[in-house]
DNA sequence: TTTAACCTATGATAATTGTCATGTTTTAGT
DNA sequence: ACTAAAACATGACAATTATCATAGGTTAAA
């Protein structure tokens, strides 16, 4: 099993600021595990009992409202921690991840993280910083999700994947979502968003062929209102 | 003016976790401030330099969004911190607070906190905590903005409010929002949130006299959809 | 290879929400 | 108490979005 001091991919996230000791301690008690599409990581309502680190692979963070629809509220990639904020609050887990790609993660338990947050003050700030981040990220969904169309919604949600995730030769989005899975990530009826993603093709803003998407226009897309 | 170290709001936040002698230096640092109805206290952009933390009053966090329209993301109340998030981001803030009430703050200089940060790994914890609620807090914003309806959204501004906030002697709330406050709560058109408001108080789920609301049938509420 | 399950697509229609217009009421300042 | 400004209220209508129905297309397992 490969070791966290020698992995690079803590360089995206708030293991960087752990010594050397500390992360060959870590490394000693992590799990690693590979994780196919479509399979929960963990479910809302469980207590997860450690993070998460994101080796390879994309997932999406959902939660089912009262109305009994899934709503993503994040899709999380290589290098991104999952989980410490239930682990940091104690509680159980508010959300769902599932893979959309074949995915490798590690688990590093609980206490390990603790230990070092009670002892590692410039850990303790990084994640702080992170989670800061993430705050201000969520302030800017919930300001967008209240007050612009599912239409614009929709466009900003393909300019973030256009921007922020692999693209193979052609262009297209390594990712691949669903209809409804686009529909959750807006928040709207899966029709609407098929529908909204017809016309996208059609003013030729995006392509597609199946589930597979490519932007075509971005300055359009940025210019929908 | 009054010490930190002998404050009882400081239970309510953060604070709490630090020792008496750094609630001295804190004290000795810090400056105080009455903030009257419809002050503003920090700007969208402007660059904030440590954290508040209101001794009364409630204040409205909001975030003007790319139509124009503002959207309320928070409602901040005694015993509150606010500023921490771009305290530990370095960032300018991302949102505009506005008093709802006169309102007595204390500000805390960056450095000041800051320094007990780095010193100090229960209040570091503590503050983790609290960005952790609010961030599960968040995602279920999202979730509902998303997937409710405007009026099960105002719904819940109105058990929140119920839940959470003072009453007078007759049952109404003590804070008072404009019609203009409870749709950029929900992000609806103000207009919207009138309508809604008139239709509760028909039904008499609320009533209402001017800008003063008292619930009147909690579960009547709860059970819109 | 067939079949069933699922996803995508689209029309028709209803429900929700926004916008504009207009009048009334309340509030704050003199 | 008076007046101007702001906030509230409501109707009429338009735009957006959801829902229901139906059908074609894809995919994966038997």
């Amino acid at each position: 099993m490969s070791k966290c001091e020698q992995c690079i991919i803590k360089q995206f996230n708030s293991l960087k600021s752990l010594g050397k000791d500390d992360l060959i301690r870590i490394s000693g008690c992590k799990t690693s595990r590979f994780v196919s599409k479509g399979e929960v990581i963990f479910s809302e309502g469980e207590s997860i009992n450690g993070i998460y680190c994101i080796k390879d692979g994309v997932c999406k963070l959902s939660k089912l409202s009262s109305n009994g629809k899934d709503q993503i509220v994040k899709l999380v990639v290589r290098g991104d921690l999952i989980g410490q904020r239930s682990l940091v609050s104690e509680e159980k887990s508010n959300l769902t991840a599932i893979a959309l790609n074949n995915m490798e993660v590690c688990f590093i338990p609980k206490n390990e993280v603790l230990f070092d947050l009670s002892k590692n003050p410039k850990f303790s700030f990084d994640m702080l910083q992170e989670m800061a981040k993430e705050l201000r990220v969520s302030d800017n969904v919930i300001v967008d999700m209240a007050q612009k169309s599912v239409k614009q919604r929709l466009a900003d949600v393909l300019i973030y994947l256009h921007e922020n995730f692999e693209k193979d030769e052609m262009g297209f989005l390594k990712v691949v979502l669903s209809r409804e899975d686009y529909a959750n990530l807006v928040g709207t009826a899966t029709e609407s968003a098929i529908r909204i993603l017809s016309q996208f093709k059609k003013s030729g803003l995006i392509s597609t062929t199946g589930k597979h998407v490519k932007v075509e226009d971005l300055d359009g897309l940025r210019r929908i209102e």
